[in-house]
DNA sequence: TTCATTAGATGATAAATATCATATTTTTTT
DNA sequence: AAAAAAATATGATATTTATCATCTAATGAA
């Protein structure tokens, strides 16, 4: 079991305000998880009792909208905390988390988190901002969605998903997702999705290259979302 | 000016946490405002340095799309506060708040809500429990308006309204909005606002009587929201 | 009250988006 | 490698939604 000490979550959540000690107190109660890709690491209305930290891979934030479909909300990848906002109100998570790659994850149960939030000021204004910003992000996300067509949310999407996640050498995007998914991220339908990526592609605002998405200039992209 | 020891805000809200003392130094350094239906109570962008009761009447939440239209978040009403986001991510805000009616409000500092915040365990836990509890409504509003069509999301304003404000003896909402302000809370244009409420009349889920938007059973209605 | 202005209503039409069908490509399984 | 399955792509069409035009009703100012 490793000591939380180095770890990427530590240095670049909220649990960067806590102290060695406190840090090795985790150490001590955390349970280390390997999740596959395509698994979920909790499901809505789950009662999860704890937080998640995202040691390594890229997990789906997702909601089921009452006719079906999956709506993903964002995209959480390693450094970064899951399950606080549940773990505060105390209900079942809201959003289920799914592995879009192999992923590593600890589980740090609500007691202990609980104790260095009381104890522990710099670690809850951490956490108090934390979601702060997750608020702010869903309103500007909640307009872009009831005001803007389909064709500027997708390239919103892209330009995120450049932002958060980079290009490989070929300037294609370093994050792996269907176009079912993408979809899922504009709120479309799977075909409308697919229709646009093609006329972006023949536009010349991104390249097709397989399932690769190629983003050759950001700001080409970036002036059709709005 | 008032003891704010009867307000209704104390009552409802986060500073139901604070103790007597508290509350006479909430009652000494703030300031009181009248805010005509219409006006602005702070804008997008605005530094606003402190928190907002409400005292009395209703204000729209809004926000501006990139093309200019406007987006109306959410309503607050008597008893609420406003402007915590801003105040603890010390950033400007990023919503703007307008009067739907004539209302009465005071305005607390900043530094004034930090104390409490920081002396007042119970009072902070309040305010992020608040925040979370924002946190998870924007994310199923969200869900809502990616993934369902107008007609559906107009029902949910509706319910919403019907809800939050209730209605007078006739049935009628309690709440006075125009038509392109119900529109902008659904993200449609008005016209398509106003044709489907004539379609819910035509139907006999509503009655429209001048302006007014009689609710005469809250389940039929409820139906057409999935 | 009367006029002017704004809000609401509705038709006609255009544009955006979803759906269904089917072909092609890619991935997975055998 | 071959076969099967799944994902991607694209055409045809239906549905939803926006836009523009015009009319009517309601509201406010002189």
């Amino acid at each position: 079991m490793s000591k939380c000490e180095q770890c990427i979550v530590r240095e670049f959540s909220s649990l960067k305000a806590l102290n060695k000690e406190e840090i090795l107190r985790i150490a001590d109660c955390k349970s280390s998880y390997t999740i596959k890709k395509g698994e979920p690491i909790f499901s809505e209305g789950e009662n999860v009792n704890g937080i998640f930290c995202i040691k390594d891979g890229v997990c789906k934030m997702t909601k089921l909208s009452a006719n079906g479909n999956e709506q993903i909300l964002k995209l959480i990848t390693k450094g970064e905390l899951l399950g606080q906002r549940s773990m505060i109100s105390d209900e079942p998570v809201n959003l289920s988390a799914v592995a879009l790659e192999d992923m590593e994850v600890c589980f740090i149960p609500k007691n202990e988190v609980m104790r260095f939030f009381n104890q522990n000021n710099q670690f809850s204004m951490n956490v108090l901002k934390n979601i702060c910003g997750d608020l702010k992000e869903a309103d500007d996300h909640l307009v872009a969605m009831a005001q803007k067509p389909v064709k500027q949310r997708l390239a919103e999407t892209l330009i995120y998903l450049f932002d958060s996640f980079g290009t490989n050498p070929d300037k294609s995007l370093n994050i792996k997702l269907s176009r079912e998914e993408i979809a899922s991220m504009v709120g479309t339908a799977t075909e409308s999705c697919i229709r646009l990526l093609s006329d972006f592609n023949k536009q010349g605002v991104i390249q097709l290259s397989g399932k690769k998405i190629i983003i050759p200039d950001r700001d080409k992209l970036s002036k059709l979302t709005q």
